[in-house]
DNA sequence: GTATAACATGAGTTATTGCTCGTGTTTAGA
DNA sequence: TCTAAACACGAGCAATAACTCATGTTATAC
């Protein structure tokens, strides 16, 4: 877990240090983490082995330094302020629709996700599921405030898992995905909620 | 995809066959497929390793093998005929005491669910995604006639997602996490029937 | 009893992996 | 202009991967 790099300090290093990661993202959604090596990830880049190594003592830190760059972009992805006049639905809608769109701009996100599961990597990926979880929390505690700290947690962490699982479905068109997602999101939290509160008690969600 | 085994035909080797699948298993669940050595396999199974190729002639063909004893024993796995009768909520929750037990009595099972999303294994994981969603396709149409294919089709797909989804979160309590994938189930299905049949005509869900 | 197919065994082959290291070139600061 | 740090480069190394094969040993059929 104490995989670091080595940041590069000039900008001709930086470009050829954002390609590297570039490469290891497209290779890693191709074909696997796991099956795609340092060799490929350098040829793919054009790039020498040695300069790879240079800033990425190892294959660890090169995934670490991929997930860093994912988590600090991940700020700016997603809308920043939650206006409890605006309808749950439709907020929900718009954190789906930033997250396709972060998906489909950032090559490995989905990939890396799947590593949650596996066990070489729980540890790295699960800072991108802390980032999300905790955004999601922050934003339940706006629509309903009768859920205590544990609840939002819980909640979130479900809503998380709904959203992963569905998005690593195939054979479903990806338009009628999205629907689908909304629809278990919000059937889920109403759910979640009336059961928690024993009746749907601060529910400001619009829906009773 | 053309990875086919060579099964015993004496006694004898039929248990060692077994011993190779349950080593793979269990290394397959602790460290992941790919990480996991043919070598590996034939040291934990205290097989050597000229004798695993006698009966699997690639990696592949072991997975293959594997999978293809999960899916036989799935069949006998999950409560077999299902009773109008009895409220839709509670065959969900056989249906999932049923995966769980499943899971625990198949060390792979889980890891193997993780690799639909890994583009090498795809195609094999696959088969069991089939099994389960034809199981629960049948299920639907038991409850919610109002349902044509493709929709009860659809229905399962993401019913198989949200569990896969849930079941793989860390962080979250097991005893917990059954009620919340039950929750989420129930909670969807009825949106979905809404939904789709503008009315939830012929729901026999018990709830409108 | 004997022939044949099925199985058992593990040292060894070839390819690939993550990674090193010696040597040469740029860059930035004084 | 000079110097030290940062970077560029790629042949090559040790470890490990998947897999083979020559040489035995058992079981089954007649």
């Amino acid at each position: 877990m104490t995989a670091s790099w080595n940041a590069p300090k000039q900008e001709r290093s930086r470009r050829r240090f954002d390609q590297l990661l570039e490469s290891a993202a497209v290779l890693f959604a191709k074909h696997g983490i796991d099956v795609v090596s340092t060799n490929h990830i350098a040829e793919h880049a054009s790039i020498p082995i040695g300069s790879l190594y240079q800033f990425f003592p190892s294959k660890e830190s090169l995934l670490a330094a991929l997930i860093d760059q994912y988590t600090r972009e991940m700020a700016g992805a997603f809308p920043a302020a939650f206006d409890p006049a605006v309808p749950f639905e439709i907020v929900v809608d718009a954190l789906i629709d930033a997250l396709i769109e972060f998906d489909a701009q950032h090559a490995a996100f989905g990939q890396l996700l799947v590593h949650l599961a596996s066990p070489r990597y729980t540890a790295y990926v699960r800072i991108m599921q802390d980032v999300i979880v905790t955004y999601v929390e922050l934003m339940l505690g706006v629509y309903f405030t009768a859920l205590n700290d544990e609840q939002r947690r819980r909640c979130a962490l479900v809503g998380f898992g709904v959203v992963k699982g569905l998005s690593e479905l195939t054979g479903l068109d990806r338009a009628l995905l999205a629907t689908e997602i909304t629809t278990v999101l919000i059937a889920y939290v109403h759910a979640f909620v009336a059961r928690e509160t024993t009746a749907g008690v601060n529910d400001k969600s619009g829906k009773q």
